[in-house]
DNA sequence: CGCGAACGTTGCTCTTACTCAAACTTGCGG
DNA sequence: CCGCAAGTTTGAGTAAGAGCAACGTTCGCG
């Protein structure tokens, strides 16, 4: 366990009411990990020991199929709390997380949840906002996917990440962690050949701009309008 | 506000630990509402003024697109909390919930959330554990969407009605609220005439019965076979 | 620096299931 | 009991996108 600074947690939403004290309660009691692109944090259907905290890069949320397919559930961003089954009563995780890119997380036990959310005030209340929102997001992609064409739902994939994880280039927004064909795919339920072919379309129209795993959206604006139902 | 029994909330998880007391106590502060099959309890993006828990019928919740579809994200079953939007600190409805049957709800303002659950042992424990199994059926029916056919979609939306709201018959097992094609092409994301054809053929091959609104699986193995992927 | 694996592109075919259209059935309210 | 509305069925034409196949490109590693 490394050593680690109090400044990590203190503006994060779980922690931003509590003093340095609190908060290097919490940390002494955390343990810190690095996982390289593509590692495991937890799998799906395994015993659910700890609840983790991402402190940096951005996770894969992912369920598997029987048939042996993959669906890219959700993506976490630094500063979310994740793998909190403790809080809903689950004993095991729902879904597989995975790293989409060089991320760093803290975890803790799994019955030190109950402690921190009777100790720290608002700790309880921020966990559950984050579910809440996390509910919300699932809800919409499903009805996107139950609604709309492909093509719109890829615009709108494209869109999400930007918007979590966007950063300013010269040219453009570009996502700040790898994607390939394969994983919008999987986020779309559709197959990495029609998205190369989008992504082809678009890059001809000017609209985004890629390379092997990095996209770089040029015009934002026109993408709003291609994932827009019935535009 | 009717006169209501004690034994009403007895058996019910939310409620279970409790005792006569509390639970006259809970039952003086909740009011009791009647709701017509089509009625609507709660509509997605109004206030979230009270939370509610069904004690018979059954509701769909319902997500609308600006495209003016309709998605039936889930379903409500006797005995269940919903609209605890105020439990995810939200303070709008994120979707609509609409009687599928003619159905009885008790609800309770806001404020009390946050009292019950300091007040009541396990009320908030059982209200966490619905939303941990709400959040994993959404994903579930997410991968299936991503994944599967129509056909084993609609397949296993029925087996999933069927499990949540069978009732034995003589010939097979009754889904225990009125469907509509329409309803069920909601639900999978396809239309009101691919269902009719599934449940015809399905109907000429002994699987199923239907008349209007109602739904009779005579045989869920061949259906269970349907809906499975690679099958 | 060269090999191999992972990732990406593109063309073609073929099927699924959406769209449009029309008619039929059931049940309810006047 | 009649008429209308809501729900259902069926047919024919069409297009979106999946599946298959082959090839091209990039990158990491020995």
């Amino acid at each position: 366990m490394q050593k680690l600074d109090e400044s990590l947690l203190t503006g994060l939403p779980p922690f931003s009411r509590l003093d340095r004290g609190q908060i290097r309660e919490i940390l002494d009691k955390s343990t810190s990990r690095r996982y390289e692109e593509g590692a495991e944090i937890f799998h799906e259907g395994h015993d659910a020991e700890r609840f983790f905290l991402l402190l940096d890069g951005y996770l894969r949320v992912i369920r598997s199929t029987p048939g042996g397919d993959q669906v890219i559930v959700l993506h976490i961003s630094p500063g979310q709390l994740f793998g909190i089954a403790p809080a809903l009563q689950r004993t095991t995780y729902p879904a597989t997380a995975v790293a989409a890119a060089e991320s760093i997380a803290l975890s803790w036990p799994v019955h030190l949840w109950q402690p921190f959310v009777t100790a720290y005030d608002g700790f309880a209340t921020e966990g559950y906002k984050t579910l809440g929102q996390r509910l919300g997001e699932i809800q919409t992609t499903l009805t996107e996917m139950a609604t709309q064409a492909v093509e719109q739902r890829v615009a709108a994939v494209l869109l999400r990440m930007v918007n979590q994880s966007g950063q300013k280039t010269e040219d453009g927004i570009a996502i700040g962690f790898p994607v390939t064909r394969n994983n919008i795919s999987e986020m779309t339920g559709t197959t990495l050949h029609t998205v190369s072919r989008l992504l082809s379309a678009w890059e001809k129209d000017g609209i985004v701009r890629s390379t092997r795993k990095r996209i770089v959206v040029t015009d934002a604006h026109r993408l709003v309008l291609i994932s827009e139902p019935r535009g």
